[in-house]
RNA sequence: GCCCCCAUCGUCUAGGGGACUAGGACGUAGCCCUUUCAAGGCUAAAACCAGGGUUCGAAUCCCUGUGGGGGCACCA
């Protein structure tokens, strides 16, 4: 076995831009990346768009986005060039060609000039048949020269690997152990299309043969394929990579694998898949990461909490577990709270103006340093901060008159209430957290009212909700003048409902 | 239909023949703290898919079944 703690790791992020960034892309770059940083090796990225019909150009913006927002910078790449360039399997189409025809000449490989009408007729007539859906290997027999000529003349034709017909292989998968599949049952895979670019089959071994990758992470979905993949590599003679294939993300009820579908219904209940949509929805990389890190991989029986510096130093692919995980998103919030909580008020202060402003609000920096820190346990999100300490920003709040009463209290009751807190609090020189509480405590005292009685009706008048970052706090921030103001005009609309 | 993979609380998982009365985390419930909401502390309920082997001994190894997942494209 390949001690890959201590060798140098090159591994290679290598997805196809066809839509936005998944978390299980997500997982399998992170993995990347920890092992290449873990073992001092390099990180690569590589963009897989042979598929010229699926392409598309946007996403492959969004792609670099989405990981370098995650932490995951690249050694290599598309844009910052390294010794392999290019980094895009629509500029290598020549390469790949010559490597097609190095199988051909080995008799690894042979021309096909099978229509696509004539490969869905024998699909469907198979499986009407409850047959396997395979080729035929009506080309299989044409002679070489004869096909060569052929194709000199300009016949349209795929490359196919020619799947040796008896035998099996066995591969090595690093979390599942050796896996023996029968020869019969793989197919002539097609290798190069008739547009000439070659299929991930042939791309990808060949890419990471040139860019000397020793361990391919990728999702299991690739297990059906990998004994092709085997073979490809085996027939250049090649040294094969390191193969781990990760297990894929499940619905959040363990029913079945995540989809489209199942993303627009997660969406109503505020929750995505896709990394761009956890960002703006307020999740901090530093969570994502950590809890994508812990589905599929575990490093003892109670640590948890997780740094990208922790995850370097400690990830392991002996940890990774085969089985598929059910995504679970009520862990996302917990570990984003326990981010949030871990972040200097500086920091957590920088990235809560996007979203304040994203909502609106003109935002004062000092300000919203001094908001910080008195919402920094309360929020699970960046976007909750939004919901909770909004009112600040306001100029004016409009609370809700059947919410303005305390409990169990009548209007003119509370009314009289509030009009003694405002001559309290009229009397202080400033408001500050210390020096409001203790009056307003022993006026309710006074009333025999219980604190939180009264406290209720100032809460309510003073930030316009219900719930809200403690009481004092906020009061001090939104300032003498404005409080006293919304106090007034919480006493005016209590009295008009008495 | 065929091939491959997987199987511990609802979910993520620890465990890899005796240390298992099966541990942790999320979530859930209760209690404490408390001006609201959180955060925090404590407590509780909650699992080895089934059947056969192997063994003195199986959650752990083997087989079968069942269940779940993936794949069977000129997609990746």
């Amino acid at each position: 076995m390949a001690n890959d703690s201590t060798a140098a790791a090159r591994v290679r992020f290598a997805p196809s831009p066809t839509g936005p960034t998944h978390l299980g892309s997500g997982r399998t770059a992170l993995y990347d990346y920890l092992l290449a940083r873990q073992t001092g090796g390099q990180f690569i990225l590589r963009i897989e768009d042979t598929d010229r019909k699926r392409y598309k150009p946007e996403s492959e913006n969004e792609l670099m986005e989405s990981l370098r927002w995650l932490g995951l910078e690249w050694d290599e790449g598309p844009d910052v060039g390294g010794p392999h360039a290019p980094y895009r399997q629509s500029k290598r189409k020549d390469i790949y060609l010559g490597y097609a025809q190095e199988l051909i000449n080995e008799g690894h490989a042979y021309y096909c000039f099978c229509s696509p009408e004539r490969l869905a007729r024998l699909r469907q007539e198979q499986q009407r048949r409850k047959e396997p859906p395979r080729y035929d290997g009506l080309c299989r027999r044409i002679d070489p020269q004869e096909a060569a000529a052929r194709v000199a003349a300009g016949e349209s034709h795929v490359i196919r690997f020619k799947m040796p017909q008896e035998g099996g292989i066995t591969v090595h998968d690093r979390l599942r152990g050796d896996i023996s599949v029968e020869n019969r049952n793989l197919d002539d895979y097609i290798i190069v299309k008739s547009d000439g670019l070659a299929l991930y089959h042939l791309a990808a071994i060949v890419d990471d043969h040139l860019m000397e990758i020793s361990h391919v992470i990728r999702g299991s979905e690739w297990l059906p394929t990998f004994p092709l993949h085997a073979h490809i590599i085996r027939s250049f003679g090649w040294q094969e990579p390191e193969w781990v294939h990760l297990s894929v993300f499940l619905k959040p009820s363990g029913k079945g694998k995540m989809s489209k579908r199942d993303s627009a219904d997660l969406m109503k209940d505020g929750f995505s898949i896709y990394i761009a949509d956890l960002r703006e929805m307020g999740y901090l990389p530093e969570a994502v990461v950590n809890w994508t890190a812990l589905m599929g991989w575990s490093y003892d029986d109670h640590t948890e909490f997780f740094s990208m510096a922790d995850l370097i130093e400690k990830f392991s692919l002996d940890r990774l577990n085969p089985s598929p995980a059910a995504i679970n998103f009520s862990k996302l919030d917990h570990f984003n709270g326990l981010h949030i909580h871990n972040l200097e008020i500086p920091d957590l202060t920088r990235r809560l103006q996007p979203f304040f402003e994203a909502a609106g609000y003109q935002v004062e920096e000092s300000q919203l340093a001094r908001i910080t820190p008195i919402i920094q346990e309360r929020i699970a999100t960046l976007e909750e901060a939004v919901e909770i300490a909004g009112f600040f920003f306001e100029e004016q709040v409009h609370p809700n008159p059947e919410e303005l009463t305390g409990k169990k209290m009548e209007a003119a009751a509370s009314a009289q209430a509030a009009r003694l807190a405002y001559e309290r609090l009229a009397a202080l020189p400033e408001i500050t957290a210390e020096t409001a509480e203790q009056p307003l405590r022993d006026l309710a005292d006074e009333l025999g009212l219980k604190a939180g009685q009264l406290f209720g009706i100032l809460r309510m008048a003073v930030t316009g909700q219900r719930v809200s970052p403690p009481l004092f706090e906020s009061m001090a921030i939104v300032g003498k003048e404005k409080v006293l103001e919304r106090i007034q005009n919480a006493i005016e609309m209590l009295e008009e409902m008495a």
